[in-house]
RNA sequence: GGAAAGGUGGCAGAGUGGUUGAAUGCGGUAGUCUCGAAAACUAUUGGCCGUGUAACGCGGCUCGGGGGUUCGAAUCCCCCCCUUUCCGCCA
């Protein structure tokens, strides 16, 4: 959500900043609004004013014994005329919230302005030694290589939930949650995070709070009957943990770390990168979220950047950053970059984390806000999140990349600890 | 699922129709005292919205949420949500 005022006072950015995140403008209606609104406020305000006055008035005159009658009649009339003012205000506002809830965050200055998933920037590429993007050796993709090796099962899945829920079994299995467990201990131990184990399921306002809702709610699957939310992504309810609460200055910053399997209807995208892991409803994440002062809330992106590009080294993935550019920006997003990891045998890039500074935009939904040690001050705090990583995709580059000519699996040498094997088949 | 109790300011905890944004205590902040600290004492201390000034300010809302009764609601009535305890069920 956009500060009112804010709107109000840089009109003419909002619309630029709206407009190149590809989204229609809605500020003049706003703007609109917004006058009827502060109109209906003064005026409502001055009858209650009154109200309150007369009221105060009214046990010394009872006192005295003087009659109120007339004074009851008269204000009677004024609480009738204030009801009628508050609903229309009340309608107003609804409309308003109504627009304001949909108005993208603006793209931070620093981002590429830009159509399309075309007009990314490519940050930075990162490759282990000696590899190469150009393979002599053709390799087994990862359905192929996962059937093979017995360690997935995309067929069972389909017969227990649907397609796009996938089965690991075995090795397979243990791989997972090693590789969980790897990333789990290096943002906690090495880059200072704190582990949450949140719920799944969350209400309608922790939706509502990180911006999921309203625009994205066909991409959730929903609990009718609880009116629960099953998570996208675990920045739903770690960033949600603090909503609607005043921290001090001197907790911030607060970095959390948490692994939650996230789950997406993905409507729509049926067909593009759907295969396998490529696109699935269910899939493991480890999520990192950080609540921090507006000052270096950019400082604190690229951190969090290179916290997840440390496991990607670790693993000896190569991958590449993007900055996206504004047109391809999520919808609460300033900035953020992508991290996409090689598959040789798609022979393409594919996104394996997205790292975003959301600033006061979900902190103002959410209401997240932080006391100044310096002043007392309360104002909003600025919100950040990353993966780091998904494992899904992870997956299909170790699959890919870790094979050997005959068809069996290296386990990379940092999971090897917490798999207690080295290869598989 | 059944029964009961309860949701008040950062926390604890008063308050059952009228100057109550709310006693009291703790905490926080500032000051006095001190070489410094502690203790003690004094003062101060919520958030949101509107309006406005040179600055201070002024007004409204806010006692889980929503509706109602009333001239007037933290206090009375209705609905919803949540928490705790007990019972049942159960990983």
């Amino acid at each position: 959500m956009l500060d009112l005022k804010f709107i109000r006072e840089n009109a003419d950015l909002v619309k630029q900043g709206v407009e190149n995140k590809n989204e229609k403008s809605t500020v003049d209606q706003v703007l609109a609004l917004d006058l009827e609104r502060r109109e209906l406020i003064t005026k409502t305000e001055e009858l209650k004013a009154k109200k309150n006055q007369v009221s105060a008035q009214i046990p010394q005159l009872k006192k005295a014994g003087q009659d109120t009658s007339e004074i009851f009649e008269q204000m009677r009339q004024v609480s009738v005329e204030i009801s009628e003012l508050d609903g229309k205000l009340r309608e107003v506002e609804e409309k308003l919230n109504a627009l304001l809830d949909w108005i993208p965050n603006l793209p931070h200055e620093s981002v590429p302005v830009g159509k399309s998933a075309n007009d990314n920037v490519v940050a930075r590429e990162w490759f282990p030694e000696g590899f190469s993007l150009k393979n002599e050796e053709p390799v087994l993709d990862h359905l192929e290589l996962g059937k093979k090796l017995g360690i997935l099962d995309f067929e069972r899945g389909a017969k227990i939930s649907g397609s796009g829920f996938p089965v690991y079994l075995g090795k397979g299995a243990t791989l997972e949650r090693a590789l969980i467990s790897y990333m789990l201990d290096l943002h906690i131990n090495d880059h200072g995070y704190t582990e949450i184990m949140p719920p799944i399921l969350v209400n309608r306002d922790s939706m509502y709070g990180t911006a999921q809702l309203p625009k994205l709610e066909e991409d959730m699957y929903h609990c009718e009957k609880d009116d629960l939310f099953i998570i996208p992504t675990a920045e739903v309810p770690i960033t949600n943990m603090h909503r609607d609460e005043i921290l001090n200055e001197k907790d911030l910053p607060i970095r959390y770390v948490g692994y939650t399997p996230c789950f997406r209807r993905e409507a729509g995208s049926y067909g593009k990168d759907s295969k396998g892991f490529l696109r699935t409803h269910q899939f493991n994440k480890v999520e990192m979220v950080k609540i921090v002062k507006p000052e270096g809330s950019f400082d604190e992106l690229e951190g969090l950047v290179n916290d997840a590009e440390d496991i990607l080294k670790a693993l000896k993935i190569p991958y590449r950053i993007l900055t996206l550019c504004t047109g391809d920006l999520s919808f609460a997003a300033s900035k953020c970059y992508d991290i996409e990891t090689w598959s040789p045998a798609e022979d393409k890039w594919l996104e394996a984390s997205s790292c975003s500074n959301f600033v006061d935009f979900q902190a103002r939904r959410a209401n997240i806000k932080y006391r100044s040690t310096e002043n007392n001050k309360v104002q909003f705090c600025h919100t950040l999140n990353g993966s780091g990583l998904a494992t899904s995709r992870l997956m299909v580059s170790i699959l890919e990349n870790y094979q050997t000519p005959e068809g069996k699996l290296i386990v990379p040498k940092v999971l090897q600890k917490y798999t207690g094997f080295e290869v598989i088949g």
